[in-house]
DNA sequence: GTGAAAGCGCTAACAC
DNA sequence: GTGTTAGCGCTTTCAC
């Protein structure tokens, strides 16, 4: 049952149970063909010697590591410590280790933890950039397995992981218009549309689209851009909307802890939500079922994130090359909740 | 520059720059004696070829993977998230990668990840145990590099690396008498003296003793123990305690995430705080700086648990043995803000 | 200063 | 069914 003094390797096993290397690694293997009496012996030789095999000496030979990598903005955000986490238990499902990179807002870090897998330490990435241009592109050039989330890089070459932000923004946009908002107003949204794409553009888009298809005006007054995604911004937000006189009876906050600020703006000044002004936030974090009132947002769907992600790369690897390319949407959907009860 | 099409190997570099093996080796690893003519022209070719050492047949051949594993309770859980995305950065630092293990609350994942570092897929382990016995001690047996986070396992066998729990109980229980509280509760506190350790009930030492220093009584009534350690359970608390009629001036909540729960709380009750009652969490999250009242709260140092955490590992991985097992504590600190300012 | 060669521990043909 | 054997790509003595 024990006995672990150094290394048992698997000739001494072989050695013990007085069989061949290969008849040990075949045990290991759970192949078929094998007489009782030697996989019993092996059995027990492995338990008595306490042998584990060595993982790297099986990965050289075997080339594969069983370990992925994933590399990420900043854990110290929810939404990704989530993702993360969804996507370390749905990869322990395929017998898969993760190395967790974060390359907590540097470009830099982002090109290192690409360039990396030159080294195959790991199988495949799964990265999700934030930085890096378009211009950097060709550094994901090479033919390791890889999955790429979100849309920062629009490279049409590799396998893509979206959200469908568009359609989500649109529907909590027409929820809003629904529920009988008339002026609706968009934190962290951008007023000019910009080059790169970013979920910040193909959201304020969704919600443009849904005003329109209301036929209701697009008023840029109402977009109220954020320096960053924290609560801190998003209570700002309010802040601003207040001097500026501006009047909205709904608010979409582009992410949830924009909400949380959104909430807490409105809160300090007296106004009521969802009385007064109706609150949807983005990204559906574990906390924002606590909030007071309960925050009514999008469900980015991790869970199928990281499904899909992982069932990518491991296709990728299995198969043994990137091969075609493709853009996987994760569906969304609105969670209803106190902010924004359903109408 | 590029040219990366299937497997260059050094033996490719070498014979692409005429020397031999051992000086591609040497040169990667920047070792002196070598006359510029070669060094050069060992450049030139992994530069063409576009050369990456293998790290699998490094590691195999040099006995080390520069891979650590940690392997904590919840990701989902920002203080550990926080603590993970400081230990990443910390093992960076040291040219080390990390193996990221979500135990999710099972015992049994909790086994399995220490067990499979006999593999050796990592170099050595940092381990936050939440539901391993002291009975399931033994299972950290054998000579890789090892370091416990927290009190759940009180080995005296392995290092480990705790906060200051009692002591910061303390100090955050004497700021609020200081600060002329009579009746303190603690939420999420244990009433009778279990047999394991956990943070809770050392927490719920300080506390007392803090109390006994001040010569104030301890009422077992104001120890409001929790199911869980959500924001949740905090609100719950303070809908027992109004129930109960208990009334109390100060609460201390053994977490952040209780402590935004009471401070919910408090708010839909229509009582005050600091006003009515001051409120110090437990564990300085990044968003308890942006509640309302933004929280007063004990920093636990997250960076100084990585740091030292990681310095341990590390120093065992070179000395190659776990060598004295030792107890090393890091410092805590309050955090002064609205919730209970400084007196 | 540089090179030859012996493995690290395992996998997977291939032979029997 | 079981055993033999040739590497996987690198590191590292040890000669020269």
């Amino acid at each position: 049952m024990k006995a672990n003094t150094a290394t048992v390797t698997m000739a001494d096993v072989a050695r013990d149970a007085d069989v061949s290397v290969s008849s040990v690694s075949n045990y290991l293997h759970g192949r078929p063909y094998m007489k009782a009496g030697m996989r019993a012996r092996i059995a027990d030789s492995i338990d008595r010697l306490g042998y584990q095999v060595n993982a790297v000496a099986s990965n050289l030979r075997s080339g594969r590591t069983h370990l992925l990598k994933l590399s990420i903005p900043d854990l110290r955000q929810m939404y990704f410590s989530e993702l993360a986490e969804d996507i370390l238990a749905e990869a322990r499902v395929h017998g898969y280790g993760v190395i967790v990179e974060s390359t907590t807002n540097s470009r830099d870090r982002e090109l290192d933890s690409v360039a990396s897998m030159g080294t195959r330490a790991a199988d495949g990435l799964i990265f999700s950039p934030l930085l890096m241009n378009d211009d950097d592109e060709h550094v994901l050039d090479g033919d390791y397995p890889l999955v790429l989330l979100g849309e920062r890089l629009c490279t049409r070459k590799v396998t893509h992981v979206v959200i469908a932000n568009r359609t989500a923004a649109h529907d909590a946009t027409s929820h809003l218009i629904a529920a009988g908002c008339r002026s609706i107003a968009v934190v962290g949204g951008v007023r000019a549309i910009q080059g790169q794409a970013s979920s910040r553009q193909i959201r304020t888009e969704g919600y443009r689209d849904a005003l329109a298809s209301a036929g209701m005006g697009y008023d840029p007054e109402l977009v109220y851009e954020t320096v960053g995604w924290g609560s801190e911004d998003g209570a700002e937000a309010v802040r601003r909307m207040i001097l500026d006189g501006a009047r909205c009876d709904g608010i979409f906050a582009l992410n949830d802890r924009l909400a949380w600020g959104v909430l807490r703006g409105l809160r300090v000044s007296g106004i009521r939500c969802p009385g007064d002004v109706r609150v949807v936030g983005f990204d559906d974090v574990d906390e924002s079922a606590y909030m007071v009132p309960s925050l009514t947002t999008v469900d980015p769907g991790k869970r199928d994130i990281a499904r899909i992600a992982v069932q990518s790369v491991i296709d990728q690897i299995t198969r043994g090359s990137r091969g075609p390319a493709g853009m996987l949407e994760a569906p969304c959907s609105l969670v209803f909740r106190e902010s924004s009860p359903a109408v």
